[in-house]
RNA sequence: GUGGAUGUAGCUCAGUUGGCAGAGCAUCGGGUUGUGGUCCCGAGGGCCGCGGGUUCAAGUCCCGUCAUCCACCCCA
């Protein structure tokens, strides 16, 4: 009998381990310096705390069980409701802004594809409590911080945000019936991914009346410079509504927040960005690699009903998460990875045999005082020493001749200098100890 | 849930009109007589995804099944 990893599961072998602690370590760097503080949630939660936020359908795609208790538990899908559930029991005593990281590995039981698998990690960065666009912005900034500091630039990938209470006021103006809502925007956010006349049908299938669709595919081409309330009335034809206002309002304060920060020529406005028919309330946006060949690498906007809708006070919120699986795949494409080997400070080799009573002494001496130091079990030739030494990616190589002689190597130069043991220890010590 | 493609060594794959299951890389061992990366020699490793059928004979042809990948639906 044997066993197979699970259908849409990953086993992590140390080579493939470190290219994600490569990309954890930079999502935790970048959060913290852009003062974050990093969270965390059970893996699993009560079913209902995720029907609650998108609805009983949801069951259906993710991991739920009943345990012996009778209780109904799913394994989280995302991490944002326990979040807002963690920050609703706090409420009162949480100093504001409240700003958390967390890199949670999650599960939905969808079938796999590229870029999609059933558990994967996602990290989430998310702002509670400030309703201002500079939130907003903000998250912005840490996400393309993060895609920076992998190695990517505006020409990898691209950030591309609208809002979502512009549209809404946009279809109330022009008095879209409420159950037509749901699909205007479903077909909105096939925009960039189907043909012209495939959209024109698919808006025309969901709008009905002539009229919305002719506004809605405006609305859908306007360029962003000209997102002034006046001008969008004007041009669609209806009454100027202060909804519409507000959110143009918004929408130019974010822009603006985006300039201010440096990162303008990361993002641009698309009306086509709606992410899914979510909880999402005003500003929204996800991140694309530049030739859209992969699905997207992050997604995420302003939520400001969840907390109170999952039984907590009226607080707003505003964040983003970003999967590991696509960016793995983006970084490895661009050949962003850099050469990640398991290495080793220093490889202690006996230069006979009877030196070697004086090999594990050093290589103890090593390792309390943080050089991480390894050795053969096998007696043999100094050469096959070097050897493994070599495979192990040792930078140096510490030739004990006896207790007190011995012969320091630079493995990467080839250079060697005979020195007692001692100072030969302190080099080493002095080069990649804790306290060096 | 739907559709397409692919399953041969740990990995990447070859395998002729059906005729003894192979290569490269990786792993392990040995050598180049005490200093690594190179090089040379050798070894281990396979129910050819699984089950049935045709045939003297099946990795190869036929049927079924499972798995993986890709796409659709959906996408928090």
């Amino acid at each position: 009998m044997s066993f197979k990893a699970v259908k849409g599961t990953r086993d992590f072998y140390p080579e493939i381990m470190r290219v994600r602690n490569y990309i954890f370590d930079a999502w935790r760097r970048v959060s913290l310096r852009n003062g974050f503080e990093e969270f965390d949630s059970p893996i699993f939660e009560y079913l209902e705390l995720f029907t609650a936020k998108s609805g009983q359908e949801i069951a259906s795609q993710l991991f739920n069980f009943t345990d012996r208790g009778g209780r109904s538990l799913a394994i989280r899908p995302e991490i944002t409701p326990s979040l807002a559930r963690m920050v609703n029991a706090k409420i009162n005593s949480l100093a504001r802004p409240i700003k958390w990281f967390s890199m949670p590995r999650l599960c939905r039981a969808e079938n796999p594809q590229k870029g999609r698998l059933r558990e994967f990690f996602q990290w989430n960065v998310d702002i509670i409590g400030e309703t201002s666009e500079l939130a907003d912005a903000e998250c912005v900034f840490v996400c393309i911080d993060a895609l920076r500091e992998l190695g990517l630039s505006p020409g990898d990938v691209a950030l591309r945000y609208s809002s979502r209470a512009l549209l809404s006021a946009v279809l109330k103006a022009l008095n879209t019936a409420e159950d037509r809502i749901p699909a205007v925007t479903a077909a909105l956010d096939k925009r960039n991914k189907v043909p012209p006349e495939a959209f024109d049908a698919m808006l025309k299938e969901a709008a009905g009346d002539e009229r919305i669709v002719a506004g809605v595919a405006k609305f859908a081409a306007m360029e962003e410079g000209c997102l002034e309330a006046s001008k969008i009335c004007q041009e669609l034809n209806i009454g100027q509504t202060p909804e519409i206002a507000a959110a143009c309002q918004s929408l130019a304060s974010f822009r603006a927040a985006l300039d201010r920060f440096g990162i303008g020529q990361w993002c641009r406005y698309d009306a086509g960005v709606v992410r899914g028919l979510a909880y999402y309330t005003g500003i929204v946006y996800e991140v694309f690699d530049a030739g859209q060949s992969l699905r997207a690498v992050a997604g995420g906007g302003r939520y400001d009903n969840l907390l109170e809708v999952l039984g907590g006070p009226k607080v707003t919120a505003t964040g983003f998460g970003m999967g590991d699986v696509v960016l793995g795949i983006l970084l490895e494409e661009k050949g962003k990875l850099p050469p990640l080997q398991a290495q080793v400070d220093c490889f202690v080799i006996d230069a006979e045999e009877s030196a070697f009573d004086a090999v594990l002494g050093t290589v103890s001496r090593l390792r309390q005082g943080g050089v991480s130091a390894e050795y053969s079990y096998k007696r043999q030739h100094i050469g096959k020493q070097l050897k493994e030494a070599n495979r192990r990616g040792a930078r140096k190589a510490l030739i004990v001749k006896s207790a007190q002689e011995a012969g320091l190597k630079d493995l990467v130069t080839g250079d060697q200098a005979d020195m007692s043991m001692d100072e030969a220890v302190a080099d080493l010590l002095r080069a990649f100890g804790v306290a060096g």
